[in-house]
Order: C-alpha cells, then structure tokens, then sequence
DNA sequence: TAAAATGTATGATAATTGTCATGTTTTGGT
DNA sequence: ACCAAAACATGACAATTATCATACATTTTA
C-alpha cells in the first residue's frame, strides 16, 4: 500500500498541512481503489462514510435535473477531494460521481478526516481556502449559464479540456468525452452539442475522429460567440 | 453601539459559534453601518478587509458578465456573512454587493475573524458547513439555469420571494425588485421578463401595481415549466 | 412644476435552441 | 466476426428567447 506522506498528489489539495504523524495515521486507514472507466463513485443521495482523493484518471460530477437529464456540474482530477462537503455537512451526496476513465482513488474514513479538521488548524483553513475557490468558481460558471450562447458555452468547454488535460501525441483532447457528456457540461441537447460541434468543424475550428476531439484553432474558438 | 452577544442574528450563521469573550472582543472593533436602498456595499474587484454579518435588509451579489450584464448570483439577508471568501482567500472580492432596501450591517475587521477562525475550531467548522450548504446551494443554481426555461426560473424566483421574504398587508411582496433584477436573476433580457411577468398577469397567477407584485396562485405558479 | 431620465410595456422580427424522426457509424459482448 | 445496442449525425420543424423599435408611465432633478 502507498504511502500518503509520499504522495505528490497531495501537494495539490489540503492534505498538504497535516502533520508527518497525521499522514502516517491517514495512511494506515485509507483504501485505495482502481476505478474503471464508467464506473460510479458515488450517487446523489447516497451516504458518504469518507473522502476521497483522486491520484489518477477525470471524473464528472452530476447532478439528476427535474427534466431528466444530468447535469454535469464539474469534473475532477488528480488532486481533487471529493466527498468532502457531505461529510462536513453530515447529508447525503448531492452529487454523482462517475469516472471518465480509469481512475486510482484513495478513500479515507470520515473519523480521520473529522479528527484532523479538529486539530489541526493548518488543515481546516486550508479546505475553507479551498471551498472558497470552488465557490469562487461555481459563481463563475452561474454566470456563464446564465448569460453565455451554448455555442460560446461549448467553446469554452473545450478550451477547458483543451488546457487542463492536454493533449496526446496526435494531438487529440486526452480526454474523450461522449457527445451526450459535452451536453450535460454545456446544458443543452445532445443533438444540439452534436450540431455545434459539426458547425466547429466546418469552420476549421477542430477535427474529429471518432470520439476524438482535436484543436486545430484554439484563437477561433477563444473568438466564438 | 449594540452588544454582538445580545444580537439575536447571530443565532443564524457561523457566528454563534464563538465564546462571550470572542464575542466582546468582536462587539468593541465592529462597526455598524446603515445601507440606504441601492446603496453599494462592495464591488467586483474591491479588496475587502472584513466581514459583513447583515442584521437587517437585503441585498444583491452580482457579478458583471462579458456581455455587460449583471447577473443576480444571490440574494442576503438577515443572518446572512458576506466578505469571508474574500477574507480567507486573501483575493478581492468577486461579486458586487448593492442594497435592495434600507440595511443594516455590521463590519468585523479581517484580523479579528481570522483569529477566531485559527483559535475556534467550532467557530471554523460551523464556518465550513456554512460553505457546504452554499455549494450545495450553487450546484442547484447551475443545473436549474442549464436546464429550466426563462419561464419556469422566473415563477421559481416568484417564489423564492414569496417563501423568503414574505408579503406585506396587501399581500404585496416585501422585497421589490425592478424587473431588470428579475430579469438578472433569472439571466435573460429585461424584456423578457417583463413579457413572462404579464403572461403570468394574464393568466391570473399574480396581479401587479407599479413595481409591486402579488402573488395570486402559488400551486399555479409551482405548475409552471 | 416642467423636462429629462429611467423604468415598464408590447409589437414585429430574427436568432437560438429544442424536439422528433430517421439513417449511419461505432462499440461491446458473445 | 457478428449482432445488438449505443452513440453519432443531420433534416425538418416547433418552441423559446433575444433584439430592435416604439410608446407610455413613473420617478428624479433642475
């Protein structure tokens, strides 16, 4: 089993101020999970007995929306502590979570984590910094909803994926998402991301092959409105 | 100058938390601030040195969008914190903050919620499960405006109105809001908002007088998609 | 108190987005 | 390798929403 003092991912999350001997304890009671592509992590509504950090591998957040569809809320990668607010706020997930590809997750035990929010200052301010950004964020992407065309929504969708998880050696997006996943990201229909992205490739904005997303024009779709 | 430990809005957020010395010491640098309607508080981009605990009133948070218009992300009330993101990120203020009536506040200097936060680990916890629940808050936000029509966000916000901040002897709202706010609450164009708000006249599920607005049907209003 | 400025209202029209239908391509499991 | 299921693609059309123009009402200010 690996251990958390050594684990680089840490360095991106609030982890990174507990103590050597925290991390030791942490170590000893975390599970870590291989996590296949399209696999749940957890359910809106399910109870969350922990946290989890993700090491390796994206995964979507969602939620269930009164018209049916998901909505995906987020997406999450290396670094990432997911679980965090239902355990805080002692409820049910609100969201849910599925792994975009294959994932390496360490899950740590809701006690742990309650114990060093207690003790260790360091540790709890450092997750208020980070709820802090995500609020931060998530009025960002409220506005962006709210006021931006889903053409410029999708845009800027993949200029996310774009800078966030790079690309391969073909120069394909890293990460290949579903046509009905750029809808539930964008908030619109799946025929309507399908069409749009169409539209992108007629004016050179990007290629595809399959599933596969490639930028061709990252200026062009910065300029898309 | 009131007593923070006497004041009863503590009762609702984080506040009361924090131990009778904690609350002298609060009481006796804290200023109180009188907010006449659309009066700003703070503005996007402002560095904001304190907290602001809202003891009467409410407000507006917006944030301008590219496209030049304010969207409404929220609204506070009595109980409500405002200015602690801004506070533990150490970053300026992302949203703007307007008076929709007249206001009360208090303003606590940052150093001294700083230091209960490091020396009051329930005060920092309560904090923590505050922010929790505005995630939570803001997650719903962003799938209803992903996937719910102007229409329906527009009756959801009648409610919203109804259910938070009541009606007076007329049965008139008690926050009035221009229908240009609607409208940025909602985040469609002002005139939209004024068609919907007539169509909803026009079918009987509110009645108006000038700005002011009746709620007549709230099952009907709940039945609108 | 008159004039100006702002807010509300509505029509006409255009642009955007959603829905339904249908066909093709890709994927996953035996 | 084959078949069924899922995902992708596109046309036709409907519904929703934005934009522009204009008029009326109300509030503010000189």
């Amino acid at each position: 089993m690996s251990k958390c003092e050594q684990c680089i991912v840490k360095q991106f999350n609030s982890l990174k101020s507990l103590t050597k001997d925290e991390l030791l304890r942490i170590s000893n009671c975390k599970t870590t999970k291989t996590i296949k592509r399209g696999e749940v992590i957890f359910s809106e509504g399910d109870k969350i007995n922990g946290v989890y950090c993700v090491k390796d591998g994206i995964c979507k957040l969602s939620k269930l929306s009164e018209n049916g569809k998901d909505q995906i809320v987020k997406l999450n990668f290396k670094g990432d502590i997911m679980g965090h607010r239902s355990v805080i706020g002692e409820e049910t997930s609100n969201l849910t979570a599925i792994a975009l590809n294959d994932m390496e997750v360490c899950f740590i035990p809701k006690a742990e984590i309650l114990e060093d929010l207690e003790k260790n200052t360091n540790f709890s301010f450092d997750l208020l910094k980070q709820m802090a950004q995500d609020l931060k964020d998530s009025d960002n992407t409220i506005v962006n909803m709210a006021q931006k065309s889903v053409r410029k929504r999708l845009a800027d969708t993949l200029l996310y994926m774009h800078t966030n998880f790079g690309v391969d050696k073909d120069h394909f997006l890293n990460v290949v998402l579903s046509r009905e996943d750029y809808a539930n990201v964008v908030g619109t229909a799946t025929e309507s991301a399908i069409r749009i992205l169409s539209q992108f490739k007629n004016e050179g904005l990007i290629s595809t092959s399959g599933k596969q997303i490639k930028i061709k024009n990252v200026e062009g779709l910065k300029r898309v409105e």
